[in-house]
DNA sequence: CTGAAAGCGCTAACAC
DNA sequence: GTGTTAGCGCTTTCAG
């Protein structure tokens, strides 16, 4: 059996009162007392229950964070800023990986809340409106990344991938490009509809005629949409939405005996960790990934401390890498 | 406030022990009354605390996972194993990074033993005699991945490391190559020092002039050391003690204007994601990680739930993944 | 089949 | 300074 307060309080000839003060750092501890407990902690291997205090206090040191799936390269960096950023403030962080299935989300975010978390971090792509009414009947505080839900009562942290989409697609439209092609992600997923845009209008003000072609944010959808896209329009550049694409990409016209980018200039978005390690290496959209989740923690920290009232939305700002799967560059 | 128990009783016009059996679908209430009460929670929007069950019943359905770096590509997907493997049993999932650093360790092991979960999988390589004492001690399951901890309560899951170096290494030895150098990772890692010695004795039983270069399991690391592998050794194969390492070997090979497989042959070890995206595809020995993640669950469970006593070591097989990298494959 | 009451390990007034 | 007491929200005998 594990020791619990009763038995310090027992062996240290104390009431288990005392035991909580000193546990608490009470300074109104008489010196000696405080160290015959402290003995009595250290030999009995006592450690406090962290679920009793929280009963007994009504506030809880956890937090959780429900994404889409850690083995995307996206994620990792932007859980690790959350950690980071939980534990720094003092809490314990739970994971879970819903592969964007809202019954799992919502399985997983009840799960959270009966876990009494404090409050949630949640990456989601396919909250549809009655989610975010159970949601909001929550009393749950929650931070939403990468994804904005308008009317809520959420606070959220993003980029502007309509801005950097554009910026990139000028990019590419001011080194000559008249054939820019696109790859877009999912249609549910709000950064790459707004990315699409971004690349849309950047296009159409340049007088250009827009390709695009729509997949999921995999490295396999970029191999099997380039194959489409290079017989169909004949690019000499693109920008993909998200890396994984554009690495799938640049394979594929590999593949066909054409070079990046000497034939097809390649710009992704996202600066995952790869891409630094890619051939060529890959030119891209950095996103401060580990930075947004430092800041949707402290936006949740700061909720559940009462800190704020109303909702908050941080726009981040994102950065265009020029490497080399643009050209224009030396090869290091 | 968040509703209760208490709330819904009184409510649903019945005691918190109807309620409560309700919660826990014991059978033995009348459907009418049942019914009365899970429209009542509807209403309330009422989800129990787990923290209160937990604390009455004195058991969690938590766990904990503790690893060096969920950013080191090789981790995701032992993380996603071990997470499936968690919600499928029932339980919540704490995740904590150490950065290996040992004072982080104890301290988020400790965390997590006040945050009374019922078990813990540890992935680390710095455990040191005390804390090992420390852990014993701490009479919570724990689970060790990648790492064998002998004379311990410990149970552990992982490959043969040695042997699976042995295979690269000979297999490229069959291959042809004489000058076979090695990339080796930190030497307090002790898959790192098994691998090492997997090819030390492959060379030796070859009568083969081996050549180890040791550093950190980073592409970094890999771009750093094959620079002097290059130079001193003049190889025409290489096995690295990682992916990373192979990875930023070919690209420093590469830039020395020599060409991979046809100069210098190269497998890695671990097979993660970006192995299969990488150019060559890099050939290396595939280790079932998300398997790992699920045996480990599985072995913390049975710990858990008193169904073994004494402790258990899984070796999971490996398998050498012949990609480009190596030779002697068609570029597909 | 349902209710009353005790208790899980801790904190927080309130006394002394 | 330290002890007493009453909960926190739930489960679990034990009655009825």
């Amino acid at each position: 059996m594990k020791p619990t307060i009763h038995h310090v309080a027992e062996r240290a000839q104390v009431s288990k009162a005392t035991v909580s003060r000193v546990l608490n750092r009470n300074p109104q501890v008489k010196d000696e007392i405080r160290e015959r407990v402290l003995r009595v902690i250290e030999e009995l291997g006592y450690h406090p229950s962290a679920i009793a205090r929280n009963l007994a206090t009504n506030k809880t040191n956890m937090i959780g964070l429900i994404l889409p799936d850690i083995t995307n390269p996206y994620f990792p960096v932007l859980a690790r800023g959350i950690e980071d950023a939980a534990h720094r403030l003092g809490y314990a962080l739970f994971i879970s990986n819903t592969d964007n299935d809202p019954k799992l989300e919502r399985e997983y975010i009840h799960k959270m809340v009966e876990q009494q978390v404090g409050g949630i971090v949640l990456i989601s792509s396919t909250l549809d409106e009655q989610t975010v009414q159970d949601l909001a009947s929550l009393r749950t505080p929650i931070v939403l990344c990468d994804r904005l839900i308008a009317n809520t009562p959420f606070d959220a942290v993003l980029i502007d991938d309509y801005k950097a989409a554009y910026e990139a697609v000028s990019f590419l439209i001011g080194k000559g490009h008249k054939q820019v092609a696109h790859l877009a992600g999912p249609k549910n997923i709000q950064s790459a509809e707004n990315r699409k845009l971004g690349y849309l209008h950047a296009m159409r003000d340049a007088n250009l005629e827009p390709f695009v072609s729509v997949g999921s944010f995999t490295y396999e959808s970029g191999v099997h949409q380039m194959g489409s896209v290079l017989e169909e329009y004949k690019p000499t550049a693109l920008f993909a939405s998200n890396d994984l694409l554009a690495l799938g990409a640049i394979h594929e016209i590999n593949l066909r005996g054409l070079r990046v980018p000497e034939d097809v200039a390649v710009i992704g978005c996202d600066d995952i960790p790869f891409s630094k390690m890619s051939r060529p290496l890959l030119s891209t959209i950095s996103i401060p990934v580990y930075q947004i989740g430092v800041t949707a923690v402290q936006l949740l920290d700061d909720q559940m401390k009462g800190v704020r009232s109303g909702t908050k939305n941080m726009i981040l700002e994102h950065k265009l890498i020029h490497r080399e799967s643009c050209g224009g560059v030396e090869n290091k």
